[in-house]
DNA sequence: TGTACATCAGTGAACGCGCGTTCACTGATGTAC
DNA sequence: TGTACATCAGTGAACGCGCGTTCACTGATGTAC
């Protein structure tokens, strides 16, 4: 697998990557539903004309937006639910995890969050897609562990769809301190860990109906 | 106070209440911040010039709707917790009153789930004000319960800040099955009861620490 | 009850502006021989 | 290695259109006497 891009190739990647990196910037203050074409390759420095060579609308480019936030993102989650270690430590490992990712990509987390119910239809199927992926891995993940004995496997769907949304709730929380002081951040986690706890402790005493 | 409105009054009111019905309906396809003062007045037959006689801007207009959705519901919040019941009637009533809410209200649900994480600031803001005052009352009422005995504070809180997401995420839910088959909904109504019962049975066996 | 004046919700023309999209183009890169 | 042709990412002018906002206005409603 030694093949190396052209240069055109190349080229053409990186203007895309740029368009990409402008629009993820602009959509800090804004919905995708009101992101114009014109804006992006204004801030990319390049001419209007030149979106149509890499996407057919703003909506496309969303989508694609959504693959580069939730795309890789898959081997993480995997992690973040193994059955390894004690339940504090799992939990307490889960929310820094969440933590460091939301520090490291807050605007793809902005993204997510705010285009998960935005006005882009496209865009919202493809964010609901990767969810659903996520909280299929992570029933995956939940039915090795030794606890999930005697589950059904509708149960185990339903703890791994509300661990799924507590972990965008909890990146969501994180996103509102990073501009705050510590000790708001702190409180988030905190929080965070309770709420991860008390599901951990229905859990733990779950009889199957 | 049988104090009647005059008759230019009254007009104002029924001309902004208008608006407000107009732009809820166009926002079930895209969000506040894409949304045209223009689209509004064009939807209600007044002139473009007229909506600065009720609102100053856009944002200001999802500010008043964010009051229209949130703010008649405390009392209906109050009434979902309340323990009257075992554990299981109130779960039920919990998710019933939910589904029944979203049939009846379906635009507000959405605004409110769409622009939750919107791109408007101020309605942002208004939304996570309201957020908070229910879970605040939430907790109020969670105190109450004799099951309640012994929590922290702190706990409390958060078991209310779950409960009020959980009630967001299944209204969002519900949303999606408007227009599918009667069986989705009820599988989102069973997957819902079960997240509420997990949780129920975490708050039994929780341990303040 | 009638009159004279004040208020103000809604009008309509006008403005400058940025939008998305079309089109024929250019010139560097790629390919065939 | 060199040449002749094909490809195609990015250009720039042009278009028609709807936008938010301003302004002076109108005429029904409200108020004072």
């Amino acid at each position: 697998m030694s093949h190396t891009l052209g240069v055109r190739q190349a080229q053409k990647q990186r203007t895309r990557q740029a368009l990409l990196d402008a629009a993820l910037e602009l959509l800090e203050e804004q919905s995708l539903s009101s992101l114009g074409l014109r804006e992006v390759t204004r801030a990319v420095g390049v001419a209007p004309t030149a979106f149509y060579r890499h996407f057919p609308s703003t909506a496309d480019l969303g989508v694609a937006l959504v693959e580069e936030a939730l795309g890789r993102l898959h081997p993480m989650i995997r992690t973040t639910v193994t059955p390894d270690g004690d339940s504090g430590e799992r939990i307490a490992r889960a929310v820094e995890l969440i933590e460091g990712h939301v520090r490291e990509y807050p605007s793809h987390v902005r993204f997510i969050a705010r285009e998960r119910h935005g006005g882009v239809q496209p865009v919202r199927a493809a964010i609901q897609e990767q969810l659903g992926r996520f909280t299929e891995e992570v029933r995956a993940e939940l039915a090795k562990d030794p606890q999930s004995a005697g589950w059904h496997d509708d149960d185990l769907l339903m703890l791994a769809g509300l661990y799924v949304d507590q972990m965008l709730i909890t990146a969501s929380q994180f996103l509102e301190t990073l501009d705050a002081p510590d000790g708001e951040r702190r409180r988030v986690a905190e929080t965070a860990t309770r709420r991860l706890r008390l599901i951990s402790v229905g859990r733990r005493h779950w009889t199957a109906a």
